[in-house]
DNA sequence: CTATAATATGACCTGGTGGTCATATGACCA
DNA sequence: TGGTCATATGACCACCAGGTCATATTATAG
């Protein structure tokens, strides 16, 4: 295991193929990440269940993680198709309004795409250990994103210039993370998922944890300049 | 795999060797669970490390998952035993400067343990879909604290009654995960992972991170009287 | 010392895994 | 029709997993 970026996507021979039949290979693949993860995903099940052989699967991709990732590109590419095609409800978000939007009208996306959501959030946060290599790309995908979003609020104005970035960048993504296994978790547990994520206390939940995050950013910056983290009680000597 | 919680301990067989050997046993484990995690732990390397035989394994142990959970076990016995040793810097903490201490006297216990809770964090946190069954109970007790000290802060007139309680529990839960991870990431890239966690930088972040949750909390209720979420942007159209 | 109980052994079992490669098949072209 | 190229096949490979059980060894008691 080599620590270069993971660049491999598939073969040519798979995008040969008729659309129907990349189509089943691919949701069979959804079904089985879903399911098992990345790590216990079996290549033979998702051979012996999309009806190729198992030679004609390495044809296809170059190994397990191969299918993974383009499946990972795949939903992220329809992601930011559906949020580019999606119009806030006003012009005038600042930042965190914009945030807030953003994470529920991504989860108006997973409730339609549920399957492929659990196959990727499950390997995300379930599977960072053992696949680092191949999921770093996309995590700085994410900061990357979250960090040109402060950067612009602090130059619009809307966030204290003081701000920590790499904390802010750091609580937005844990806190997208939680909200994603929250409702992943809870999800999981209910008969008609999109009828729950769409119900008021699912929403309500949602709205509280969000802003506890805002409310927690913008408050820090100022509360240090007046109770500074010297007066932490300190922890304990060695 | 049933669903009923899991209650194997190691059998007397464990309990009869020398201490020495028993302790051997479970160093060997722990670096094994630290490198692999649960899943990918082999009972192969484990018996080959210790030099005892594949049959006297399952002589002390039911299976795989009996001597992670009896190593979960032990670092919750020496970590409630260490915080029971410690002293907070006075006795006249608010239950947030109560936590802060908690999760700072906690990482100084982690930071001399740090193998062990590499391996239990890295189970517990990434490998929470294939072992809830194990894990459930672990995380029961650690929810079960935090509402409990909740409950506590609000009896004495700390927090405000209208706190929502879930949320609170939830946000702290997933605040300590979030903590722990990022000690762990990042702790593993240092050359000395204890003076990592003391230095000026670090403890600075980790107060950071805590005031975020702190001031999140707090303002919530009060701010939903004022703002209620319903003005919040709504979520896409189904 | 013998008998019994406790402990240790390791070959074997069943069941997989990801991946390879010699061969077969099918489509297309001249 | 034969030749070529693209695609499909599946037996096989090396390796591994968790766990079992008949047997061997050691410790202990009388």
């Amino acid at each position: 295991m080599t620590t270069r970026s993971y660049k491999i996507m598939p073969k040519q021979t798979f995008f040969n193929l008729p659309d129907e039949k990349r189509e089943n290979i691919i949701n069979i693949a959804v079904d089985e990440f879903a399911e098992f993860g990345l790590e216990n995903a079996s290549t033979n099940r998702i051979v012996s269940k999309s009806g190729i052989s198992k030679g004609s699967f390495y044809q296809y991709f170059e190994d397990k993680q191969d299918i993974f990732m383009h499946l990972l590109k795949i939903l992220e590419r329809e992601k930011m198709a559906y949020l580019s095609g999606q119009s806030p409800p006003n012009m005038n978000l600042d930042t965190f309004a914009y945030y807030r939007w953003m994470v529920k009208t991504g989860l108006a996306f997973n409730s339609t795409n549920s399957k492929m959501v659990q196959a990727v959030t499950r390997v995300m946060v379930g599977e960072r250990f053992f696949f680092s290599k191949y999921l770093t790309d996309a995590r700085e995908r994410t900061k990357e994103f979250i960090k040109n979003m402060i950067d612009n609020a602090i130059k619009k104005g809307e966030i204290d210039p003081s701000i920590d970035v790499e904390l802010a960048v750091m609580v937005m993504e844990a806190w997208q993370n939680t909200i994603t296994t929250y409702i992943l978790d809870e999800g999981m547990k209910q008969k008609d998922f999109a009828a729950w994520v769409y119900s008021a206390k699912t929403q309500e939940m949602i709205d509280k944890l969000l802003y506890v995050m805002e409310y927690g950013l913008r408050k820090t910056e100022s509360e240090f300049i007046t109770r500074p983290p010297s007066n932490s009680p300190l922890i304990g000597e060695k």
